[in-house]
DNA sequence: GTGCCACTTCAAGTGAACTTCAAGTCAAGG
DNA sequence: CCTTGACTTGAAGTTCACTTGAAGTGGCAC
């Protein structure tokens, strides 16, 4: 299989799979010339990536799950750990969506004026969910950067979260 | 109130605010010298910012909803339409949520051998819950480039969808 | 044999939402 | 008055997941 049947067969752009395979998610099984020649396992770890991105894994974290070795091997525990994380976003999402459905039939002349409303204005300035908070939670924390300055900090966001 | 206090009873960073008036979602009352001074109102309205961030909206689809005159006026066809985004969202995250799970208890010895690991890893090979389609849906749609290339098509992500 | 064009590489660009930096300004406390 | 340090600006950098472009190679149909 060429990657343009790869791509057609799994309904990705070339580019992304060659992108992919720098990343060390796929890899061809041989070249012909300087083409690539893919086995058919390729597609079922494409959908392997594809189930990972829409489960909220990075393709780090992917890259990661299934390096090493050939198989996946992907750790229960980690799994666990989405699940709970994406538990958490769907609650809020959740709030987010019956605040959104209810502000489109409320009644009150400004959206201001209705308590469900200011509720749900009060849980985003809390931060409860908040920008950040929002779209999977920060999986690069940053390896903290020497922090050249010692005093006087740039900004704080303290109060939240 | 100046950059300092907004920040800090916001919790959005000095530089986030700075960056919001640029993308005209605030604006300061006036000047102190060369400082900005906020009135208590941008407090209200980094909330319904962040909430907006929260709902799903982006900046620019944020800043139209109250650009103009002063006050909101969302419109509520707006927020129902996100409402309806948003529960497509969540049901796709449940779906997922619930795989995850699965696969934790699941007995099967391999992931790949568990029926309702196959299904949901063929749901995302079909794009059901593909990588593009899972944050957001594309909010700009890209004006469709004049198509150079009339014949051979770089690629096409065809099925999916 | 030969020419086309699907492939190749690598670098750079995209977009969203910010952050960081360098260099400069200036209000206020001492 | 002078220093301090919190502010200012504009540009550039960051992250993620790709896409696009330019320039080059070579497999395969003819």
């Amino acid at each position: 299989m060429d990657i343009a049947e790869a791509a057609r067969r799994s309904g990705l752009p070339a580019s992304t799979l060659r992108f992919y395979e720098t990343k060390g998610l796929i890899a061809p099984v041989g070249r012909r010339g300087l083409r690539r020649v893919f086995g058919p396992d390729v597609l079922e770890r494409l959908a392997l990536v594809t189930l990972g991105r829409a489960a909220g894994f990075s393709l780090d974290e992917i890259a990661v799950m299934f390096a090493a070795d050939g198989r996946p091997r992907i750790d229960r525990q980690r799994l666990a750990a989405k699940a709970r994380e994406l538990d958490r976003r769907i609650r809020r999402l959740v709030a987010m969506r019956d605040g959104l459905e209810h502000a489109v039939v409320c009644p009150a002349r400004s959206h201001f004026e209705c308590p469900t409303f200011r509720r749900i204005l009060g849980a985003a300035a809390a931060g409860t969910l908040g920008p950040r908070t929002l779209e999977a939670a920060r999986r690069t924390p940053k390896p903290a950067p020497p922090a050249r300055r010692s005093k006087a900090k740039v900004a704080r966001r303290a109060g939240a979260r």
